[in-house]
DNA sequence: ATGTGC
């Protein structure tokens, strides 16, 4: 397997042996060298076997090993070709929501920032296996939000029928079917709505840094010294299960169509056919479970600034940037063709005037949220039309450099602790969280730097984190 | 990522 350079910040995996298209990977001086002892290119060259695939299998500045398709992977694949829950992931619609308000960070002083994040922990479970606080209504909605996404709720009068325009797909992906849910995802599901989770999903509130682009981050809603909330965090044991659902069945699936696996995690069935129908339906319940989760963290978020700050969210001019799913497959058109992206770790960024950006963001493009590690920037992108190179993708955040496992040996509480600098966060047992030391993580800024001058995004705004709520067991 | 492992 032979990596070329191929023009600035960009190397091909030249098709070899069984790959059917090349894999093209947007790394930096800096970021090549960490893909040395990880199998992500390896992955990158599988997905390329697969039948159906478009030329070029992509990866992200942030790719990092997963299972099936790195972490940092976008695989396209034509409607005669197949679909794969592991190209999708395990936490299906893993996604990013930005919400602004009308507050200055210097008006908000740190016992106050503090007693925010103490409120929101009250209203919001954070951590593996957690239930949400909303039981009756997570059960009752469960199968409305799992068809109909973010309306289910917005019916019931969390959040506003106007929030529906800033979300990717209106918040509700087409095609949902419970019949194609198993009882154990299910009942996975149905108690998890409005839940955080655990891993890298946290709820952020951060400063509006820099303006990069000041006149369309103005036109958003941005502006210097603001404070945001970004939540971060996907569909929980609901989707995950659906994962491990169809990445088993999927095995036998491909043997009885004659595909050839290279990898178990690649497990497939022709899109088209009943067992890939049946994956894409699923997904999409998990997608819109995704999206419903989101929104109803926020509207969460929203009474915890009210109680705080003793004022309704909408008077604190608490209102949804945009909210984006980053592990997901979605029929498109590229090139004049219908396609099924796979985006595992990457994101939608659709340039100005494409016609598949929400109304709002028309004109401009949707803005496109990347999360940094904690303790380090995230950034508002925009799309160009020259990321048609990347089906309209960009990173998803700053992609792991360390395996938990990894980070938990080498990292020190002092090394830690200096890596945080003064960002406030909530959990004490610095064990329980090293794992998600800005150290185990690549630089976000040479990450979309990479991507940025290249032309394949533009930066508008950095967002510095203040204080970050993280998953507690 | 995950009621975190065959």
């Amino acid at each position: 397997m032979e990596l070329v350079r191929d023009g600035k910040n960009r190397y091909r995996l030249v098709r070899t042996g069984k790959m059917r298209v090349d894999a093209v990977v947007y790394v930096n001086e800096v970021l090549l060298p960490l893909l040395r002892d990880d199998k992500s290119l390896e992955q990158l060259a599988h997905a390329a076997m697969l039948p159906g695939v478009i030329n070029p299998v992509v990866g992200m500045p942030d790719i990092h090993e997963g299972f099936g398709l790195p972490i940092g992977g976008v695989m396209a694949v034509g409607e005669d070709g197949v679909i794969s829950a592991g190209a999708v992931g395990m936490d299906i619609n893993c996604g990013v929501r930005l919400i602004r308000t009308d507050l200055r960070v210097r008006e908000v002083p740190v016992p106050q920032l503090k007693n925010l994040m103490l409120t929101v922990e009250d209203y919001v479970p954070t951590g593996v296996g957690k239930k949400s606080k909303h039981g009756e209504l997570s059960r009752r909605l469960f199968e409305r939000v799992a068809r109909t996404g973010v309306r289910a709720l917005v019916e019931q009068g969390v959040g506003a029928a106007a929030d529906l325009e800033y979300i990717e797909e209106g918040g509700c992906l087409a095609g949902a079917d419970l019949d194609a849910v198993s009882r154990e995802a299910y009942k996975r599901g149905e108690t998890q709505l409005g839940t955080l989770g655990g891993g890298n999903h946290f709820i952020e509130f951060q400063e509006v840094a820099e303006l990069l682009e000041p006149a369309l981050a103005e036109r958003w809603g941005l502006f210097p010294g603001q404070l945001t909330v970004m939540i971060h965090t996907g569909s929980r044991g609901f989707g995950h299960q659906i994962c491990t659902d169809f990445s088993r069945s999927h095995v036998t699936a491909a043997k009885k169509y004659g595909i050839e696996l290279p990898n178990k995690g690649l497990a497939c069935a022709p899109s088209n056919s009943p067992e890939g129908r049946q994956y894409f339906q699923a997904m999409a319940c998990a997608v819109n479970f995704a999206f419903a989760n989101r929104h109803l963290i926020s509207h969460d978020v929203g009474r915890a600034f009210a109680d705080v700050f003793r004022k309704e969210p909408e008077k604190l001019g608490f209102g949804l940037v945009y909210d984006v799913a980053h592990n997901i497959a979605k029929w498109e058109r590229h090139g004049g063709r219908k396609v099924l992206v796979h985006r595992k770790g990457a994101t939608r960024a659709l340039p100005p005037g494409h016609e598949d950006n929400p109304r709002p963001y028309r004109e401009t493009g949707h803005p496109a949220l990347i999360p940094g590690s904690m303790g380090t920037s995230s950034y508002v992108l925009a799309g160009t039309e020259r990321a048609a190179a990347t089906f309209f993708s960009v990173n998803h955040g700053a992609g792991r450099v360390l395996s938990r496992g990894a980070a938990e040996r080498t990292i020190s509480r002092e090394q830690f602790e200096e890596s945080m600098g003064a960002v406030l966060y909530n959990i004490r047992n610095f064990k329980e969280i090293v794992d998600e030391s800005p150290l185990a993580y690549k630089d976000v800024d040479q990450v979309v730097q990479t991507l940025a001058e290249i032309g394949l995004t533009r930066k508008v705004a950095r967002l510095r984190p203040l204080a970050v709520i993280k998953g507690k067991d």
